[in-house]
RNA sequence: GCCCGGGUGGCGAAACUGGUAAACGCGGCGCCCUUAAAAGGCGCUACCGCAUAGCGGUUCGCGGGUUCGAGUCCCGCCCCGGGCACCA
């Protein structure tokens, strides 16, 4: 007998995987291809390489890890690749501090991701392993780029940036802290440049009716994509201003409130501000008006309880239903960034117009009768928001605002003054960075020729090496002056190359892709290949990603459809989102100090403890509080099922036919049979709880009563030939269930006791024959409260169950002296009398 | 404010379509093994009460309802976590 040292086990075992290269799959047409195995494509969302891999690592891959596990034993052809994720700011920010290259740290870290993904035992396969920095990975990315540019989805416009003076450098919105650049103090201001977009706008309607083409994703996640894109119907409506002959068209959701408008406002960023007030008495209220709005950080304009400001341009506008001229106003309440960045006011039926009205003393108008109970408003009810008929607004005037709204777009329409029109709070992908550590975009610029894509053979093209990472003002690639001094691939005069590089969301929105075809050199992927393995059949990942990679990946995955390079819209069939892990009742972080090294716990308790233990905190889709015990509980369950493999293997002979075993243990009945039911009963419990939304934790449960039974019953069971099975089944088949979680002591004891390799074995299948048990305990209540339980055949019919209730002792002390009103009887489950 | 999750023992949690609430684990208590300790094995452990081999009462955030029967279904609230938020 020996303690359990997960050590030299799991060593053993992670050379064989090795060694063998057990978890590579070919490609179809390619040797040891199975064309009878149904795929299924596993995939974790892949790491950032930082540091060391932490606890949530750990839990995504030792989830998907055992899901790999379960669908291969199923039969399935799993393919289960890794790469890493190795663009991004840290290493860059990094580079900033210490000088040293973003590639030697970010390449260390990846070398420790692997090494601790090797030591967890993760079923990888290895000859797909990819990194995003990669050139020969970065190259079909700029290839990518260059499809949609081609098809006109991706483009160069100006926008407002957040811009520090004094660094000269343009800031993510994280990085300004109450107006203030977070380094240096000095006050942002928005400033415009040139960047670059993908237009997922255009696939806004897609991406919103394609959720019906998924298999399973999480409720949350698609309703937080929904609300993302925004979509909102309603009617785009145009107000005129004749004194400077300017068109305004407006969006809105209530056209059925037209009559109601009595003002109009513009975005402080409306282009056609400069030409309404150029020249008049308002101009230099108006701008500094602009300039303040300007200098405000998104968070202060957003703030949830601001005040409404703004000042009057001195002009008006035409309300189109009624020719009515209205008074424009510029106000930060308004948001260049939706519609059209201009909008009719309706004080009376919107709050926040009500509010500019009141801080303005503007009129305000009902043109919709009634009056909410729940928010009354001022005397008069207003603003008010719900339905009603309509008032004030001529021939539409009784009619329900339901039926204006529909009759008062047609007469727009008619009238050539508006139209339907649909709107999304989504915005098209800003995938430029002033940054160096990111793939380049591939375009050059000529005097000649403008803006020139490189040309297909000429990528990748590669980041130069540069000694100064900081930013100033461009991004630091603008420094490496040979590299961005080039020639023009269309007439070969003088250009230059875009300096900017693409956000590293560019980088992960199609790495699933290239894992079916890595080492390919002539295309990013070859058709046949990802028609065979796309989608993505389990998708796993944390929910912070669940709005950006998951809508930035479908994105890229449609365009790529629609450009004849793949043959499904939606790159991910199902989603498990797992949840967070928190310890000290808080999210990990190392300013808190609550961080868990997995690979603490690797080296203390072995890697199979770790797996499972994240795997039986709780369900895995909801977080968890990690703690020392509890870790320590499960390893000690794994210790005991090493110790019964010991001693079983020891003290039992081997039975090679499990039918043996079975009839054995069905003619003496009693405690072999018993643990043999047992056994079942955990094979049936295990591979329902899977597959019902992976409910881990469960799962593990059943194979710890299993192997607690089989300790309770071993001592009895020794020696008996029908003992010695049941033993060695039950021993087996806890060794078979645990496989995914814990693998390297799941392959040890089935080795051990079954003499085979426990991961080329199909998975359990629970002997129907073996659930059902000759006896089964009914309860009986009185009344609804339970008064007994007693053993019944479990086939009773149910006038002999009424009968043995009405016998128990207890349950006639409480009939007594009643009459039976009721009888209650779900046969093999309860007895339930109602009593007068 | 709107949209999602979630509230069950001392703790993490179970409970499939309404049918034994608390499986499994942690923690705690007791016993066995041991010269002793650790490790391990076995048992008890929702709470309260009592005449304590047993029996009774009370418990799934709160208040109602449907039902023979509700953690589970319906209505109304409260609290916690997450997402979005001046989106016209």
């Amino acid at each position: 007998m020996s303690g359990y040292e997960p050590r030299a086990i799991e060593q053993k075992w992670q050379a064989v995987w090795a060694g063998e290269r057990t978890w590579e799959v070919p490609n179809p047409g390619q040797p040891g291809f199975d064309e009878r195995k149904p795929k299924a494509y596993v995939c974790e969302m892949l790491p950032y390489p930082s540091g060391e891999p932490h606890v949530g690592h750990l839990k995504c891959y030792a989830v998907g890890d055992a899901i790999a596990h379960f669908r291969r034993r199923q039969g399935f052809q799993v393919i289960h690749p890794m790469g890493y994720d190795a663009f991004g700011l840290p290493a860059e920010n990094n580079a900033i501090k210490t000088g040293e290259p973003p590639r030697v740290a970010t390449e260390r870290s990846i070398e420790s991701f692997r090494r601790q993904f090797q030591e967890w035992g993760i079923s990888i396969d290895w000859s797909r392993e990819l990194a995003t920095h990669k050139p020969d990975y970065y190259r079909w990315t700029q290839w990518i780029f260059l499809q949609l540019f081609e098809r006109g989805l991706a483009y160069r416009t100006e926008a407002a940036v957040q811009w520090c003076p004094k660094d000269a450098t343009v800031l993510a919105n994280e990085q300004v802290v109450d107006g203030r650049c977070e380094r240096c103090g000095t006050e942002v201001i928005q400033k415009k440049l040139e960047q670059w977009f993908f237009k997922i706008t255009d696939y806004a309607d897609r991406l919103l009716e394609d959720f019906d083409a998924l298999e399973s994703w999480p409720e949350h996640v698609i309703t937080m994509q929904r609300n993302w894109i925004g979509r909102s119907e309603g009617a785009e409506v145009v107000f005129r201003c004749d004194e400077v002959d300017l068109e305004f068209p407006v969006f809105t959701t209530r056209p059925d409130t037209l009559f109601g408008a009595t003002f109009f406002v513009l975005a402080p960023e409306h282009p056609q501000l400069e030409k309404l007030v150029a020249g008049t008495e308002a101009e230099a209220a108006v701008r500094e008006y602009v300039d303040r709005v300007g200098r405000e950080s998104a968070e202060e304009r957003g703030a949830e309880d601001r005040e409404k400001t703004g000042v009057p341009l001195g002009r008006t506008v035409v309300n189109p239903v009624n020719g009515e001229e209205i008074p424009v106003f510029v106000a930060d309440y308004v948001l260049m960034e939706y519609g059209t960045g201009a909008i009719m006011a309706v004080p009376g039926h919107d709050s926040r117009d009500y509010d500019f009205a009141q801080a303005f003393g503007l009129p305000v108008r009902r043109v919709i009768e009634g009056v909410d109970p729940e928010a009354p408003g001022d005397a008069d009810g207003l603003p008010y928001a719900g339905d009603g008929p309509m008032v004030n607004s001529g021939r539409f005037d009784g009619q329900g605002n339901r039926d204006a709204y529909a009759a008062m777009i047609e007469w727009l329409g008619e009238e050539g003054r508006g139209k339907t029109a649909v709107n999304y709070r989504l915005r098209d992908w800003l995938l430029s960075r002033q940054r160096y550590w990111g793939a380049p975009i591939p375009i050059v610029y000529c005097d000649e020729c403008g803006m020139v894509p490189v040309p297909d053979d000429q990528l990748p093209v590669e980041l130069p090496e540069i000694e100064e990472y900081a930013p100033h003002g461009q991004s630091p690639l603008a420094a490496a002056t040979d590299w961005v001094r080039t020639e023009c691939p269309q007439c070969g005069g003088a250009a230059r190359r875009e300096t900017d590089t693409m956000d590293t969301f560019v980088d992960s929105s199609w790495y699933y892709i290239r894992y079916l075809d890595p080492r390919n050199a002539e295309a990013a992927w070859d058709r046949a290949a990802a028609a065979h393995w796309m989608p993505v059949d389990q998708y796993i990942g944390g929910v912070e990603h669940a709005i950006l990679h998951l809508m930035y990946a479908r994105f890229v995955t449609k365009a790529l459809a629609d450009l004849g390079h793949l043959e499904v819209q939606e790159p991910f069939a199902n989603l498990f989102a797992q949840g967070m892990i928190t310890r000290d009742g808080a999210k990990m972080s190392k300013s808190r100090g609550n961080t868990v090294s997995p690979a603490e716990y690797v080296e203390r308790y072995g890697a199979d403890t770790a797996r499972t233990y994240v795997c039986f905190m709780g369900p895995p889709e909801r977080g968890g509080e990690w703690t020392d015990e509890g870790v320590e509980g499960v390893n000690r369950f794994l210790s005991r099922l090493w110790r019964l493999c010991d001693e079983v293997a020891e003290r039992t002979e081997a039975v090679s036919d499990p039918a043996v075993a079975e009839a054995a243990a069905e003619e003496t009945g009693g405690e072999a049979r018993a643990l043999l039911a047992k056994a079942h009963w955990s094979i049936d419990k295990a591979t329902k709880d899977f597959e019902r939304g992976f409910q881990f934790n469960t799962v593990i449960s059943a194979v710890m009563e299993l192997v607690n039974d089989a300790y309770r019953l071993k001592d009895v069971l020794y020696g008996d030939p029908a003992g010695d099975a049941a033993l060695r089944f039950a021993t087996a088949t806890a060794a078979s269930l645990i496989f995914p979680f814990a693998p390297h002591l799941g392959s040890e004891v089935y080795e051990r006791i079954a003499g085979e390799r426990v991961w080329e074995q199909g998975w359990p299948v629970a002997d129907e024959a073996m659930l059902v048990s000759d006896t089964v305990t009914v309860v009986v209540q009185v009344n609804g409260k339970v008064r007994a339980r007693v053993e019944a055949p479990a086939e009773a019919a149910q006038e002999e169950l009424l009968e043995l209730a009405k016998a128990n002792e207890n349950v006639a002390k409480y009939l007594d002296g009643t009459q039976i009103v009721k009888e209650i009887v779900v046969p093999g489950k309860l007895v339930n009398l109602v009593v007068k």
